[in-house]
RNA sequence: GACCCCGUAGCUCAAUGGCAGAGCACCGGACUUUUAAUCCGUUGGUUCUCGGUUCGAGUCCGAGCGGGGUCACCA
């Protein structure tokens, strides 16, 4: 034991001369045990029961335990609120029932944010809220910081990301976000299983990435001598599964992608993909509509919900519609009668759309979508097959073999899946790649390299086979109403404050040290 | 990466270029059914950092650090 001590405040040398108090009595402010037996919610039940005549509710002696968020000292009488995992609920505590030593103690050693447990009856005040009657009490964790301000939060978004603990214990809403995540991915899960999906994990450390058009992180592992690189996609080892026989499997994982950071991307976040084989991506758009309504009733309850203050219903089958279809409805443009992106970008402009010169085709067609028609799919709807150069991994419609079947859905005017009728002819595949691989060589960073592995797998037969990706973070903004990904990511990624610790990411240096622990 | 905005007490926020303040929290006191308890009295500051202009800078100027927004890239 040291005498050294950290940079403390005023208001935490308070706390912790306090805490030395505790002490001296003989108390352990961090005791290794708590006698908790019941929760805050279980005051409102017994007080319940004991009006309705059960007068074991009444006297039903209960220990809770949670942080003290609220002490209203009266006198000879106090009041305080104790949280704990499940709600909160008042405590009221009388100098006559707990002797003065525990009752001065109570008001001067116990702070806001203290952890401690409380025994007692249940009753309701004259206010009528129900409360615990403390006959006694103690401290489990002596809190060295105070929590912020008890009327108006902890407002400062930078520390409400930094230090989402605080956040948490501030902000109520913050946590109905999170809990309403977990619930959603927990109501995937249990769709999915009900129809005999297994969930899988495939590799994050990836010796070539693949699956999407993202740049990527790079690592490297040391007793190898080899870059890794961390995953853009699943796609590509659960499609290698469905080689392997397994004819359902999904996956719900960190993806990272080396790119920018806004409201609506993270350089990691959580998608869900699931592949089936057998099925096409019809199929997949009815599975991806059931699994968006049953995450939305264990997120909310329902099928109609406001976002971004606009109603969303999405309650029975959504519409289908082409993306030839919805660019022309929307721009009056028929973009494949524009084969060269010269002209498509002329007319394009003609029509309103800012789009710069030398912009490639596929990425006008994009632009097309993301201008004209995006902000009017507001009620969910499903975009249909997309031109072949934007989906190197995407079966060809036998009719019109310049496009694939993909499907895109749309809610709130923002992209919440993306899925085809996955390519499993290894030549197409084969060229399809290759074809990236002009593009790559021509500086497109995002282009796909050829993954001969996969080439490998598919001419080992896949069968028919429909695919899907969901954005969770996306779903769960949706979803909770919130206007940016760092809201449902509870711990987003923020640049690095301490300047002196900065070393012009000399790898090799930190890598040397991790490597002589071993 | 570019542009715009922001950074003041533990928290929430004020302060024409002229003594750096309030509320909550903290500390002391009063009060045996309060709930944003109330009342009385205190305490608390590297105004993000460094430099400049000025008799005088939280305020104006420059650079940096961090955050937010818009754009670019992308899902």
């Amino acid at each position: 034991m040291t005498e050294e001590l950290p940079d403390l405040s005023e208001l935490q040398h308070v706390r912790l001369e306090k805490s030395a108090a505790l002490r001296a009595q003989g108390l352990n402010p961090y005791p290794l045990r708590s006698h908790r037996d019941g929760m805050t919610t279980d005051v409102a039940a017994l007080v319940e029961a004991a009006e309705a005549g059960d007068a074991a509710a009444a006297e039903k002696v209960l220990t809770l335990a949670g942080r003290v968020v609220s002490v209203r000292d009266m006198g000879k009488t106090a009041f305080a609120h104790l949280r704990d995992g499940e709600g909160q609920v008042q405590l009221y505590v009388r100098r006559d029932e707990l002797g003065e030593q525990a009752f001065e103690d109570f008001l001067r050693l116990v702070d806001l944010g203290d952890i401690i447990e409380a025994t007692g009856t249940s009753f309701r005040t004259r206010t009528g809220e129900p409360s615990l009657r403390v006959s006694g009490y103690g401290m489990l964790a002596k809190a060295l910081n105070a929590p912020p301000e008890k009327w108006h939060g902890l407002q400062d978004v930078e520390q409400r990301y930094r230090q989402r603990y605080v956040d948490l214990i501030a902000n109520a809403e913050v946590r109905d976000v999170f809990r309403m995540r977990a619930r959603i991915v927990s109501a995937i899960r249990q769709y999915l299983d009900g129809l005999g999906y297994i969930e899988v994990e495939t590799p994050v450390l990836q010796p070539l990435y693949g699956g999407a058009a993202a740049r990527p992180f790079t690592t490297h592992h040391n007793a190898l001598d080899q870059i890794f690189y961390l995953r853009i996609a699943d796609e590509l080892y659960l499609k290698r599964l469905i080689v392997g026989g397994f004819e359902r499997v999904y996956e719900i994982s960190k993806d990272f992608r080396n790119e920018g950071i806004d409201r609506n991307h993270s350089p990691e976040f959580t998608m869900l993909e699931f592949y089936e084989a057998f099925a096409d991506y019809n199929i997949v758009a009815d599975r991806t509509r059931e699994l968006v309504q049953s995450a939305a009733a264990a997120a909310f309850g329902g099928l109609t919900f406001t976002s971004n203050g606009r109603e969303i219903d999405l309650s029975g089958v959504w519409p289908k519609i082409t993306l030839a279809d919805a660019i022309f409805e929307a721009s009056g443009i028929d973009y494949v009668k524009y084969p060269d992106a010269a002209d498509l970008i002329a007319v394009a402009r003609k029509a309103g759309a800012d789009i710069e010169t030398g912009t490639v085709w596929p990425r006008v067609v994009d632009e097309l979508l993301k201008q004209f028609v995006r902000p009017n799919l507001i009620e969910p709807t499903f975009l249909i097959n997309y031109p072949v150069q934007l989906s190197p991994l995407a079966k060809r419609i036998p009719d019109d073999p310049t496009h694939v079947e993909r499907f895109q859905l749309y809610i709130g005017g923002s992209e919440l899946a993306n899925s085809f009728t996955e390519l499993n002819d290894p030549i197409d595949q084969w060229r399809r790649f290759r074809e990236q691989q002009a593009d790559r060589e021509a500086g497109d960073a995002d282009a796909m390299p050829l993954d001969e592995d996969f080439v490998n797998a598919l001419m080992y037969g896949m069968p028919p086979t429909g695919g899907v990706g969901i954005g969770i973070d996306r779903l769960t903004m949706l979803f909770a109403d919130q206007a940016t990904i760092r809201d449902v990511v509870l711990f987003p990624a923020m640049r690095r404050i301490d300047r002196s610790s900065r070393q012009d990411d000399d790898d090799s240096t930190t890598d040397d040290a991790e490597g002589a622990l071993e």
